[in-house]
DNA sequence: ATAGTCCTTTGCAGCGCTGCAAAGCGCAAT
DNA sequence: ATTGCGCTTTGCAGCGCTGCAAAGGACTAT
């Protein structure tokens, strides 16, 4: 039992297969006549087009991948929740891949292997490949960075300003009469450009105020995540002078900070505030509510695949651009207590 | 500039296409001297096979796709996560298509539409197709359904028993003392199968601790997500006689739930009790952290993708399996209290 | 009546690969 | 030396579709 092709739908309207086509991709022009003669032939064979065959004939698959780190991290999950419906608006079904941060399965990806022909371009936020690495690439691969690298001019990028959005947190602590201001996330090595950028508006914060750096106060971690915002909080109340506020690399740092507070019986914000950075959904409902930086994820999911669709459009080279998506400070209970609460 | 194919490599190499077929996919037998002389052509052209042809010759994608209602919900993050690399790990990409549990949406994925050529098969989370839409479908597309549906026998289901880790999380609610147990996430509607169940569940517990169930503690909720939860809760606290223990149908609707209470100025557990559903990653950190169901996430997602590839390496129709997963009672502080906790 | 124009439909060739089965080849057994 | 066997390599045809450009047809203007 054959699958039923263009061929025998072309014999039973006795058309040419040539015209069935141009009807099912909406083609040319055919007369009103011959559509419907083609349509009740594809409806009485129940034809539908092989994909497959399409793509090759075509050289597109009509999927773009997306990359990131970690599935069951909250943000990326958002993130996608942006994406898939942007990218299916504009004809594009989305792979989903995650690299678990590993540089060789991320160099892998962006490298000239054979997946390549499965996607017609990428949407990658990369972890384990440093600035650098992000130049060895299949330089024909349609390419947009989310994150915190910068565009080597060969693909786009599109982040918030985190140096920005940095200052933007500490200053806030600064502002409710907090001067023990210690960061958790730090990764003061190759591929911790996201981190550093968020230290450096750390900095600049003390800069603004006119407070000068403890350094022993800047925490760093392997991840983002729960379990590693927990330890490094742990570590800061073991001191003989632990901090009155933390400014934590994600919601999910802070959330975990927030628990090894709790279990010391210390509570936030009274004896510690904290915010966090990328507002999560969750920080928004834990208690208390997480204070945090709001990056439009709306916004960089829309920039992220118009700015891919038109690169994959584009028969020459374009250039890279950096594109900004706009963030905000949201004040909640974590700095501001449950008073004051939004 | 063409792309470099099969033949290019064949005639540098000075063999017939079809052998460099073989080397590529490590086919047949072919001795060493041809190996090496095939490999070295490939490397020095740079040659990568075009997937997109071999999936046209062969019929097959080498793509599985996973349909979620939502993919910001953390348990279907944490779930994809031990799919993804199950599958890689048996040759298959993962596709990943949220449906916002709209039933045309999912109705069409499971149909015969023109996207079944992307995909050799696909694991089903469904949420707006009721058990009876679930057989209307195309019966070549090999399915695995996760969940609460059962199979029809056309096609394997993976779940826990719901309605025994329903009667185990309300018993441990009566077992701590609670005599005023509410419920909240029922849905009394045809594609509310999974609700329903754990309401069983519910019911059952009762009747094991010899309590009459009140039926205006079983609260109806249009999704399992926080805001619900929240909302849900909200109306209980208002009622002249709130319960003292609440069972919430996911981890989320519990993290809504104690927001509400606290809200209100009130505690969990000494006020009120919450035992939630899943065990995301969430309410092992949350204040307090939230006791819970944990379905075995990788043996689920190991036995979905497992029964997937049979079914799709088989010739002939595989009759539908029911599997289940294992799950265990989680007792942690929102039913425990601090001092016991875990 | 004839030529020119525009719109619809068609035919061809090929995207790059693999399934199938037969051809080729080397070696062992007689 | 001849036959037979088993392993390696090959050739053919075609997966189902689309790009391209030309053929066909209807209609208008002269």
């Amino acid at each position: 039992m054959r699958q039923t092709t263009l061929r025998d739908v072309a014999e039973l309207a006795g058309v040419s297969p040539r015209t069935v086509s141009n009807v099912v991709n909406g083609y040319a022009r055919v007369t009103d006549a011959t559509r419907e003669k083609v349509e009740r032939a594809i409806a009485q064979l129940g034809y539908r087009p092989n994909v497959l065959a399409r793509n090759l004939a075509t050289g597109r698959s009509g999927q773009i991948v997306v990359v990131v780190p970690y599935l069951d991290t909250p943000y990326f999950a958002e993130l996608l929740q942006g994406i898939i419906p942007a990218a299916r608006k504009l004809g594009y079904n989305v792979l989903v891949d995650q690299t678990d941060g590993d540089r060789d399965h991320e160099g892998e990806l962006i490298g000239r292997g054979s997946r390549r022909f499965l996607f017609d371009g990428m949407i990658f936020s990369p972890l384990g490949l440093s600035q650098e690495d992000l130049s060895v690439r299949d330089p024909d691969l349609p390419l947009v960075v989310l994150g915190e690298r910068s565009s080597d001019g060969t693909f786009d990028h599109v982040g918030i300003d985190d140096v920005a959005a940095s200052t933007d947190a500490v200053s806030h602590l600064f502002s409710i009469g907090r001067r023990r201001i210690a960061a958790i996330g730090d990764q003061p090595y190759p591929t911790g450009e996201a981190a550093q950028l968020r230290t450096q508006g750390y900095r600049a914060a003390h800069a603004l105020f006119g407070r000068p750096v403890d350094e022993s106060l800047i925490i760093s971690t392997a991840r983002f995540n729960r379990a590693d915002g927990a330890t490094a909080m742990a570590a800061l109340l073991d001191r003989a002078d632990p901090p009155d506020a933390v400014f934590c690399y994600s919601d999910l740092v802070a959330s975990g900070a927030i628990h090894a507070i709790h279990q010391r019986g210390l509570r936030v914000p009274e004896d510690v505030a904290i915010i966090g950075y990328d507002d999560i959904e969750d920080g928004r409902y834990s208690s208390p509510t997480i204070s945090t930086i709001q990056p439009d994820k709306k916004a960089i999911a829309q920039m992220a695949v118009d700015r891919l669709v038109k690169r994959i459009a584009s028969p020459s080279p374009v250039p890279g651009v950096e594109l900004r998506a706009e963030h905000r400070l949201i004040a909640r209970e974590s700095t501001l207590g449950v008073a004051t609460s939004s």
